[in-house]
DNA sequence: TGTTGTACCCTTACCCCAGAGGGTACAAAT
DNA sequence: ATTTGTACCCTCTGGGGTAAGGGTACAACA
């Protein structure tokens, strides 16, 4: 099993998992808002200081933190610290990734209904995606 | 250059060019029917043929043939060898590979627009492409 | 026997990407 | 001086895909 604990709030974290750790923490972080053990306006441990805590790496909390945000699960405020969102227990149960699945899924059954090979649609996809690279992770 | 001709159809392919070769084959053979070099009914060298005089794989013609047959540009006729699709003038105006692209990008903006990083959305179509695989190449 | 398309097997090389780690640096504030 | 988030740089591992080639085999014919 190996999890590590992060005293200020629950959160584990399996190395074992197939689940990506930043996926993890997100997911974790959801959950006790969800749960209520992380209020609105409940601060954070910082990027370093939980990535200490749980033996990860300083990107890999920068990352999952940096979802979260963009989410607004959480709220950053520079030197002050990260905090729980106003808004976190609605935002937490919107779930984004499952909405870009579904929606990709849509298109990609038209696309296999229209007869195209799986490959046909990889290739189209990976040349839209070329296209225009937006940034970010 | 390093271009090769088929002495029976006027099909060309360039081995320095990106454009994989069983795709230079499709879009060649395409052109020669809507130009008319090519009418329906006419028979097409076969698969060994063809690979033989432009010195690629059977299986590169071999793809290329499947899937012109797939679009009906062409008809495979077994043991007899291959023509062109009567409807192949109409068949081969049709992108199919075009319309996947389109279709795709749509569903990409779409979740572009909503937030998603492009890592979420190639990471979210890697999900939904590894669920079913269709076969086929 | 030879040709047709087709269906398998396996191999090579190339490319792109995710995930994760390591390090250094910076402005803003305390 | 220290902490905060953040932004860069680099590395490595692993996975999975395409594209293409090489080979062998088959049933259906002529």
């Amino acid at each position: 099993m190996q999890s590590q604990q992060a005293q200020r709030a629950q959160i584990a974290v399996d190395i074992e998992s197939p689940e990506p750790l930043f996926a993890q923490l997100i997911e974790q972080i959801k959950k006790a808002v969800l749960s209520g053990q992380l209020g609105p306006g409940d601060a954070l441990p910082s990027i370093r200081q939980l990535a200490n805590d749980l033996n990860v790496n300083n990107k890999t909390v920068a990352k999952a933190y940096r979802l979260l945000e963009r989410d607004s699960v959480i709220q950053t405020k520079g030197y002050r610290g990260t905090f729980v969102h106003p808004d976190a227990v609605v935002n937490s149960s919107f779930d984004l990734s499952a909405r870009v699945q579904s929606s990709i899924s849509e298109a990609i059954e038209a696309c296999r209904e229209a007869g195209a090979t799986d490959s046909e649609i990889r290739i189209a996809f990976g040349h839209v995606m070329q296209n225009r690279t937006t940034g970010g992770d």
